[in-house]
DNA sequence: GAAAGGTTAAACTAAATGGTTAAAAAAATG
DNA sequence: CATTTTTTTAACCATTTAGTTTAACCTTTC
């Protein structure tokens, strides 16, 4: 479900693989150690060889979670496309990314809502390591304004926006179907193709008809 | 904190309110009745007293939340305005509603992930008895499309883009803050009330310029 | 002021769970 | 084969926590 970590032995990356998927099933509280072995097929016993507690398991998957979650959003930054080229590979990446690993958002926004310690951590680490240079998305997004490719605006709320769109749907699956749709006749496949190109056209063009297209 | 619930007789009420504050602040799991006790200025006998099990009483204030959060979005679809009245009106109240109840999104997302057999339980329950007509906003879409004020496009897509616009950055925040903001010069009254108007405007005029205003 | 019900304190039970331990068994290694 | 490392088993400890119980105390009400 989830790409593969850094391997290290057989059994090492067995245990991290079970954790990830029981931690992001069940949150940090709800994840049992008992159930990660279980779900490694190995016992109690051994998880403990190999990780010393649950906070450091816990803490390592986090941080990789977290890294697996925007190193790739982030190194498009890198490349020389025009702003509708940006926005639009970075609703298909994300949403992409988004789908194959529906429970990741969720998992780490958990943790947040929790007191989150070590999320903030991770975090810092991360920023101010300099592997996450979340400054070049809003230079990207001032340089679409100075070349006059896009309206003039606080380049956060353009990412907040474009975040909060592609995320949406993801995050809130169950109570989004629960209330809107029909689950005979919905086809989940389809209904994420067409968020992408929903999510660009609405940022894009805006729902107020142009009298100019 | 968060409005009052129905009120019964004073100890309950007090009893309800330190259970919602507690559970939103430390989850499901997180939340020990103890704790509900001490913030409520009891002891844990009488809160037994009151409210048999812990699942009765996080039940309970989860149903209360849910409808707390919605009915009022809900009934502004009754009123008769143009579409971009609505979409306006929707954003700046759900956006207030955030601000002063930042926690209970997450909240509610967080038992969600955690299998959530109680919020679908509630949900369907809501849906079922007709208390939540979802299939209204649906249809305000749909009229502001026939009607040619916006243009058309499925309108499950746009209801997901407006709510994950307004929901991102109170989900998101303290994740948000670290990642993209200096904090010291950072206003956060400010910002939100900025974000009302970017949504709005991104949303009606889109990214692109316009040629024709 | 007596009865009823609300409230407290404190000790208790039972279950879940993180973590440990020690000894044996199995597998790998040289 | 001898040694080391990995893995299992199974019992065990300590802690947390939901929930109970009992006896006493306070407050209201008739």
């Amino acid at each position: 479900m989830v790409k593969k970590m850094i391997h290290t032995s057989d059994k090492e990356q067995l245990i991290l693989q079970a954790a990830m998927d029981v931690f992001i099933e069940k949150g940090r509280h709800g994840a049992k150690m008992q159930e990660i072995a279980d779900h490694a097929g190995i016992n109690k016993a051994l998880l403990h060889y190999y990780y010393r507690s649950k906070e450091k398991l816990y803490s390592k998957i986090f941080e990789f979670l977290i890294w697996h979650n925007m190193s790739d959003l982030l190194s498009l930054l890198d490349s020389d496309l025009s702003f509708p080229e940006y926005l639009r590979t970075f609703i298909w990446n994300y949403t992409d990314l988004l789908k194959e690993n529906p429970k990741i958002p969720l998992f780490i926004l958990k943790e947040l809502s929790e007191g989150g310690d070590t999320v903030q951590t991770v975090l810092k680490n991360l920023v101010e390591s300099g592997k996450f240079d979340t400054s070049k998305a809003l230079k990207v997004i001032q340089r679409g304004m100075d070349q006059g490719e896009i309206v003039r605006m606080d380049p956060l709320q353009v990412v907040a926006t474009i975040v909060g769109s592609c995320l949406f749907y993801f995050i809130s699956e169950p109570i989004f179907k629960t209330l809107f749709v029909d689950e005979a006749s919905f086809d989940r496949e389809r209904f994420i193709q067409e968020r992408k190109e929903s999510i660009y056209q609405l940022l894009s063009y805006g729902l107020i008809p142009r009298g100019d297209q």
